[in-house]
DNA sequence: GCTTTTTTGTCACCTGGGTGACACATAAAA
DNA sequence: TTTTATGTGTCACCCAGGTGACAAAAAAGC
C-alpha cells in the first residue's frame, strides 16, 4: 500500500532539509516542487544526460552510481531521506556525473534550481552557479577522479591522473601537451596511491608506446593516446 | 630573484578566475586580497585547523594532501595558478579536509570567505554558507571518504563504509546503532570496490569481533569499535 | 506449505601490485 | 670540478584481494 505524503512544512522541517530556512521560504519552493512516487530500480536520471532538475529525498533510499573504466557498476553513495540530489543541476551546463536509481521505493520532490537559489538565497540563479564551479568545480573534478579510480587497474590511474594534470598545467607543444611541472614518479605514486617503483615500471612503458616522453624531468603527453590507455571514449568515436 | 606580481584587474583576467565577475567585483575583492610569496614546501594550513581563509593561487603550483590512516601521506590534488583554494571555508564551521603547501614557490592571495560571496553574489555569508552545506556538503562527504579509502585496507575501507552508513541511516537501539537499510554483501562491495566473496569474508570477521552483527538483514553495528577497526582515533582519546 | 531465487559462507587458485635492495643517472651544492 | 643528494630503472619475493565454483541458508513467490 502507498500512502501518499503530504509534502507541508512540518513533513520538510521533520526531514532536518532547510535548517537554516523561513516558513515563508520552505512553503514557497514547496509551491514549486512536483513530488513523485518512484518504485525501487527505477532511474531517476542517468550519467551524461544534461540535468534540469535538484531533487529532494523525501522517503526511501536512493543510489548514485556509475559505470567504471571496465564497465562495472561503482556504487558511490546510498542518499538518505532529507537529503538533496541531482547537484550538477547547479552548476552551468553540467551534465550528471552519477546515475540515480531508487534504492528502495521512494517518494522524490523535484524542482528547477534556479527555484531553490531565487527562493532560498535571493540571488541571481546564472551567478550563484558561476560561483559554484569556480569554488566547489575543484572538489567535483576530485570526485570525478576518485570514483573513476575506484576498480581501475595502475595503468588506468595513472593515465586518468595524467589527463588531469595536462588539462590543468599542460601547454600545446609541437610534439604534444607539454605539463610545466616537475613531476618525480614519487609524486605520481602518491597521486594515485601506488608505490614509486610500479610507477616506474608503468611510466617506462607507456613511454615505450609512445602515449608520453620525457625531455629532462619535464613530461609531454599525448592526450589522446591517454585517453586510450585510461580505457575511455576518444573523442569523435 | 623574486619579482613582486602586481595583482591587478589585468593579472587576474589572465588568470582566468572570475570570468564572469564585473571589473568593480574584482577590484573591490582584489583591495580586501592580501598577497602573500610562498616558498617552496611551505605549509599553509593544515588539517583539522579551523578555515577562515579563501585563497587564490597568483603563480606556482600548490598542493592539497593528507594523512591515511595509516599514516601515509596522500597527494590529493595539484592546484593551478587561477584557482580558488581552502574550499572548506565556504562551509559553516568546517575544519580544513586537507593540507596545503607550496609544491613549488607561489604568490598566494587570500582573503576571508565573506569577502568573496558578499562582493561577487551580493548575498549574505551565513545564508549561502548554509546552502553549500546543504548541497555540497555530500560532495565534500563522498571526497573524504574516498581520499581515506586510498591506501587502506578493504577492512578499513569496509569500517570506514559502514560508519558513513551507520551516520546516514541509523538509529540509536539497545544492542548499538541499528542501519534502517537492508544490503547484501554484494551492495557493500560495489560501495568499497571490492568483491563479494572478500566482503563476506570480513564481515563475518567484523561480526566474531562484536564490531557488529545481524538481525536477519538488518546491520546493527558499534560506531566506537568501528572506528577502532578503520584505524581511526576513538573520540576522547 | 513447497518451490524458486537470492544471498551467504568457504573453498583452491591466480595475479597485480607492494616491499626491499641496489646500481645507475641526473641534478644540486660546494 | 668534485661531492652529495635525489631520482630512475630493475630485480626477486610476498601477500591482499580477485576469480570461479559450489553448497548451505534465507527470502520471496506461489
Amino acid at each position: 500500500m502507498v500512502r501518499t505524503p503530504i509534502l507541508n512544512i512540518a513533513t520538510v522541517r521533520r526531514l532536518k532539509a532547510f535548517a537554516w530556512a523561513t516558513d515563508r521560504q520552505v512553503e514557497r519552493l514547496l509551491s514549486h516542487m512536483r513530488l513523485q512516487y518512484v518504485e525501487k530500480r527505477t532511474v531517476l536520471f542517468n550519467e551524461g544526460v544534461p540535468s534540469d532538475s535538484l531533487y529532494l529525498l523525501v522517503s526511501g533510499v536512493a543510489k548514485l552510481s556509475l559505470r567504471s573504466l571496465d564497465d562495472e557498476r561503482v556504487l558511490v553513495s546510498l542518499v538518505a531521506p532529507g537529503e538533496l540530489f541531482g547537484i550538477t543541476s547547479l552548476m552551468p551546463g553540467m551534465h550528471r556525473a552519477f546515475r540515480s536509481e531508487a534504492f528502495s521505493d521512494c517518494w522524490v520532490g523535484a524542482a528547477r534550481p534556479e527555484v531553490f537559489v531565487t527562493t532560498l538565497l535571493d540571488c541571481p540563479f546564472a551567478e550563484f552557479s558561476a560561483m559554484m564551479e569556480g569554488t566547489v568545480g575543484r572538489w567535483f573534478a576530485l570526485l570525478y577522479r576518485y570514483t573513476h579510480f575506484q576498480s581501475s587497474s595502475l595503468r588506468q590511474k595513472l593515465a586518468l591522473a595524467l589527463l588531469e594534470l595536462a588539462q590543468k598545467f599542460g601547454v600545446r607543444d609541437a610534439r604534444g601537451t607539454l605539463l610545466i611541472l616537475k613531476l618525480t614518479h614519487e609524486d605520481l605514486a602518491d597521486l594515485v596511491g601506488a608505490s614509486r617503483q610500479k610507477v616506474t615500471e608503468h611510466m617506462k612503458e607507456l613511454e615505450r608506446q609512445q602515449v608520453l616522453l620525457r625531455d629532462r624531468r619535464r613530461l609531454i603527453v599525448h592526450p589522446d593516446r591517454l585517453r586510450e590507455a585510461a580505457g575511455l571514449q576518444v573523442e569523435g568515436k
